[in-house]
DNA sequence: GCTCAGGCAGGCT
DNA sequence: AGCCTGCCTGAG
């Protein structure tokens, strides 16, 4: 079935291609198809909304919260407009979204992004749920969930050799044993402070504050978490070394995923 | 050959 | 607490 959401802050682009999440593919019509966890689905843009192709209405309240519905990015933007480049930025990519993503999911693919380039992170984590996910379909050339923490608890890093992921292999295993042993306990995350939650996350061998931001972010929704990146030290350091916007208030992730965007956009060198 | 990619660990002061 | 340096891998 198709259903259809109203929302004028979506932009399927600039928020599946933000960088924050990994498994989504632009079809040739211009539609994307993605999965979280067991669900499916194709998505594509229209003027004031997205269309969903999904099998029941169940499915499209999965999709909902996933895109975050229940937040009021425009009151989010108008607030950010104290400050004269937040405003410029925020405007310009007012169709971005935190999504809430899968925490396992998100922690072991931004462990895979330190020190490395998004096509790369991309095909490292396809060739990871290819190998040792759950094939739900043959739709859209082959739909596979994320391997669980049981799964990559169990293997070895031999096992993982094929993915090329070099050094960070040993993270992830850590991470997965971690995690499938309860000593990381990712629900009781929800409950946490983000301090609380970051240094929770950084148990983990290869999570640092980074990485734990990024996963309070984009997996628990704590908006308040900055990830702290080479891009946006630079943006700090060059506009806001005398401390961040007042008007950012509890919406610091929000606002750097704005400011990545805008000043990643200008800079030449990116591919 | 070289550098760089949305960091981090480990060792040093 | 704050500074180095090395690190798998692949693209430019």
């Amino acid at each position: 079935m198709e259903y259809f959401w109203k929302t004028d802050c979506l932009d399927l682009r600039q928020t599946l291609e933000s960088g924050q999440c990994f498994r989504w593919c632009r079809q040739d019509d211009g539609s994307y198809t993605g999965i979280s966890g067991k669900h499916i689905l194709r998505v594509r843009q229209a003027e004031n909304g997205v269309w969903f192709t999904v099998d029941s209405e169940n499915e499209a309240q999965f999709w909902l919260r996933y895109f975050d519905n229940d937040t009021d990015y425009a009151s989010i933007i108008k607030q950010f407009s104290a400050d004269r480049i937040l405003k410029e930025a925020s405007e310009e990519n007012r169709g971005i979204r935190i999504l809430r993503q899968e925490p396992f999911e998100t922690l072991i693919s931004f462990i895979i992004s330190q020190n490395n380039n998004i096509p790369r992170i991309t095909g490292i984590i396809g060739r990871l749920c290819e190998s040792f996910g759950e094939k739900l379909s043959d739709e859209y050339g082959g739909m596979y969930t994320f391997p669980s923490a049981e799964i990559l608890a169990g293997l070895s890093p031999e096992d993982l050799a094929p993915l090329r992921a070099g050094f960070r292999v040993r993270y992830i295993l850590d991470a997965a044993q971690k995690v499938h042993s309860g000593e990381v306990a990712l629900e009781e995350i929800r409950g946490m402070s983000c301090d609380e939650g970051r240094e929770y996350l950084k148990k983990i061998v290869g999570v640092g504050d980074k990485v734990a931001d990024c996963v309070l972010l984009f997996a628990y929704h704590k908006t308040e978490a900055f990830p702290s990146d080479v891009w946006i030290k630079r943006v700090v350091a060059e506009y806001y070394a005398g401390g961040l916007p007042e008007c950012m208030g509890g919406y610091r992730g929000i606002a750097q995923q704005y400011l990545f965007e805008y000043f990643r956009k200008r800079t030449p060198v990116m591919k």
